[in-house]
DNA sequence: TAGGACTCAACC
DNA sequence: GTTGAGTCCTAT
């Protein structure tokens, strides 16, 4: 008799013990289903000593069900799973859940039923429901439960209208291959410096073993045509490629550089692909055919059956941190996936992080540096305005230098861009009568009015209300202020100082969907567009030649709240949106309007002195014992019930160990201390490097009880201190 | 005494 | 995490 070690699919179970059936063969990395109690379960077959558990007799071992129609999944990855769930105090269930994300996959069959509506006259007599669907699905095609969540009604009510006939079944072959890449579609000339760089990729790919690189290259230096030669050579070796990018948003953009080379667009992977391209996507990367994926954080854990290659672009974005479930940094696992699978991983950034100069630094990176701007184009003159002394008119934002600048351009045709990383009209409307602020009531935050909507919205929960006109509070109509600009606020300025101007508001409220990303980037490139006023969307990836100012509305915003990396991330953002000026013929100007032109961040900015802004940043983080010198950690309780989380909170607090390398901090009510109706506390865990941070956490928290309703998360490197 | 709210241990 | 068993309590 066999006996199989599964690890199952559930958080709060450890590993149990199985037997195959007489003629059932698996090994490790096999997916089954078994029985568990009166239910079944997904498993994961493991190496029984690398999974310890408690001993049961053979006789109470239940036969496995069944053993799913899906490749094993390889040990690279099943060593992930292990060092991700331990990392990041995680259970492996939760960390194998991201590996087995479609659950479609997992079943054998080749199509899959879809639905659409039937092209006909519409009934005259039809439900409110019924109607709602006919107006907003024509063109969708789907399962029932995605139809239903696009329209707006329950999938019951499309049930009725597939009986009716208003909607008809489509089959979908979900095995159908991908189209072929070619690795020699359209070979670019590279510059000497580039040519140096992809060489060095391309042998990495070729020799195999673990090879990390840190690609460090200015805004427009081509970073991206110099790993696609690395793409190249993983295509002609049958290797798979992931390349993963900060936020969808960004994709569009990079699908349309990557077909322009390789003449096919590549696999796309994120989290709102529908579930009948998620199962075909997955499949491709199980069995091999998929060559290249391109996706968010999640397209890391997928089983790729040869991966050779690993791309993190924009490798710097913190959006590549997880806030939630398991809160992992997709950039440092991607690092250690590629040390488990032997390959070359390329970081790739113009304002790398700390951690990876760091790491560069002493030789555990390669660091591969591109200087210049590709094909002439110079680095944009960038100039500070001190708002102490050239003030904006009263309830305006834009400076009278930056005012002089935008009429120049539109005189010139040429194009502006204006940052600011504020979604909305304004962040905090109050009545003038009775001074009621307008708050959330699930979270500690200020509901923001978003004019072009009508609407107050919460930017932390998404509650949305309409725009009211009269105070709630004290009923006196026609009384609420806007306090602080948006950008709408500020595209509203722009309309006042150029009325002629073609004004676009971009912000992932605006830019929702590939569609309108597509529309935007041709409407720029046509020049239809005179001045962009944008949040973080539009720091990154664009490429519009006749761009020649930007100009960045408040650069003091993110420096608030003393978040131990407001300095890098203010740098990064700022030289990123500086770097969308000037990419073509015309040389870009950069204005950058602050209260404290002398904070070590600006001056570094304008100096574009930026070795001498990291080393006072390190210097700075090592003096506080942060990263990359020191470690944190954070433990967030939260509980619906106030004094609940507070004596969980205070319960933790109380068992502290007592180490000489580990500082506690707290608790303390969290900054967001409520949060989608949550009551949070927190603790932070300052760490020298020397401490074994995770395994005192384990133990520290490992034997305390908690009630039902308290969560308590475990946040390792955070970068959200909210 | 049926049914609801709650706790608790087992799940291999 | 989910389930079923067991306990206590209350409304009839």
């Amino acid at each position: 008799m066999t006996r199989i070690r599964l690890l199952v699919m559930n958080a709060a179970l450890g590993p149990l013990d199985y037997r195959a059936p007489h003629g059932v063969e698996v090994e490790p990395g096999s997916v089954v289903v078994a029985p568990l109690g009166p239910r079944q379960v997904l498993g994961i077959v493991w190496e029984a000593e690398r999974l310890p558990a408690e001993t049961v007799g053979d006789n109470r071992l239940r036969p496995i069900l069944q053993v799913l129609p899906v490749p094993p999944l390889p040990a690279p990855l099943r060593r992930l799973i292990e060092w991700t769930a331990d990392y990041y105090c995680a259970s492996m269930a939760q960390v194998a859940r991201m590996a087995l994300s479609s659950a479609a996959a997992l079943q054998g069959g080749r199509s899959m039923t879809e639905y659409r509506l039937v092209e006909s006259e519409a009934p005259q007599r039809l439900t409110t429901q019924r109607k709602q669907a006919l107006e907003r699905l024509p063109g969708a095609q789907g399962t029932l439960r995605e139809l239903a969540e696009l329209a707006g009604v329950s999938d019951a009510v499309l049930r009725g209208m597939v009986n009716q006939g208003l909607m008809e079944a489509v089959q979908v072959d979900l095995d159908r291959p991908y189209q072929q890449a070619d690795p020699e579609h359209d070979v670019p000339d590279l510059s000497e410096g580039q040519q140096a760089a992809a060489d060095r990729f391309v042998d990495a790919v070729r020799d195999g073993g673990f090879t990390p690189f840190l690609l460090d290259g200015v805004t427009g230096s081509g970073k991206t045509e110099t790993y696609f030669e690395a793409v190249a050579e993983a295509m002609l070796l049958g290797k798979q490629v992931l390349v993963l990018l900060p936020e969808i948003a960004l994709t569009e953009n990079f699908l349309r550089r990557f077909e322009a080379r390789f003449g096919v667009a590549p696999i796309l992977w994120h989290s709102s692909l529908k579930s009948a391209e998620r199962r075909r996507a997955w499949r491709a990367v199980a069995h091999g055919s998929a060559q290249v994926v391109v996706g968010a954080r999640s397209a890391l854990f997928l089983p790729y059956a040869a991966l050779g290659l690993i791309v993190v672009d924009e490798a710097h974005e913190v959006s590549f941190k997880q806030d939630d479930g398991v809160r992992y940094n997709a950039r440092d696992v991607a690092v250690i996936r590629a040390r488990f699978e032997q390959i070359p991983v390329i970081l790739a950034s113009a304002t790398p992080a700390l951690e990876s100069m760091q790491l560069a630094e002493a030789g555990v990176y390669q660091k591969i540096y591109l200087p210049s701007r590709f094909g002439g184009a110079t680095l944009p003159d960038i100039h500070i305005i001190d708002l102490t002394q050239h003030q904006p008119e009263r309830n305006h934002w834009i400076s009278p230098p930056l005012v002089e600048a935008l009429h120049d351009r539109l005189a010139k045709g040429e194009q502006s861009l204006l940052f600011l990383n504020r979604r909305g009209y304004a962040p905090l409307t109050l009545c003038r009568q009775c001074g009621h602020r307008f708050q959330c009531k699930a979270c500690s935050a200020w509901l923001v009015e978003h004019r072009l909507s009508r609407r107050l919205a919460c930017h932390h929960c998404g509650y949305e209300e309409p725009m009211p006109t009269a105070c709630p509070e004290c009923g006196t109509p026609d009384c609420l202020v806007a306090c602080g600009p948006g950008v709408e606020r500020i595209a509203d300025e722009v309309r006042e100082i150029l009325p002629e101007a073609r004004i676009a508001v971009v912000t992932s409220d605006t830019l929702n969907s590939p569609e309108k990303i597509g529309e935007f980037v041709a409407a720029a490139e046509a020049k239809m567009i005179d001045v962009i006023v944008g949040t973080q969307l539009v720091t990154k990836g664009y490429h519009f030649p006749e761009l020649t100012l930007v100009g960045v509305i408040d650069a003091d915003l993110g420096l608030e709240g003393g978040d131990l990396r407001a300095g890098e991330r203010t740098y990064q953002q700022i030289a990123q949106v500086a770097g969308r000026a000037g990419r073509g013929e015309k040389p870009g100007e950069v204005l950058i309007q602050t209260r404290a032109p002398s904070a070590p961040v600006i001056a570094a900015l304008a100096s574009g002195d930026r070795d001498a802004f990291y080393a006072a940043e390190a210097e700075g983080r090592r003096h506080a014992c942060a990263p990359p010198f020191g470690r944190w950690a954070a433990i967030i309780v939260s509980s619906e019930d106030e004094a609940e989380a507070r004596d969980a909170a205070r319960m933790i607090g109380g068992t502290r160990p007592s180490l000489d390398d580990v500082a506690v901090l707290g608790p303390a009510p969290a900054p967001m201390a409520l949060l989608r109706g949550r009551y949070r506390y927190r603790l932070l865990i300052n760490a020298r490097r020397s401490a074994q941070l995770q395994a005192v956490i384990r133990q520290w928290l490992g034997d305390l009880k908690f009630p039902p309703g308290v969560r308590v998360g475990i946040d390792i490197d955070p970068y959200s201190f909210v």
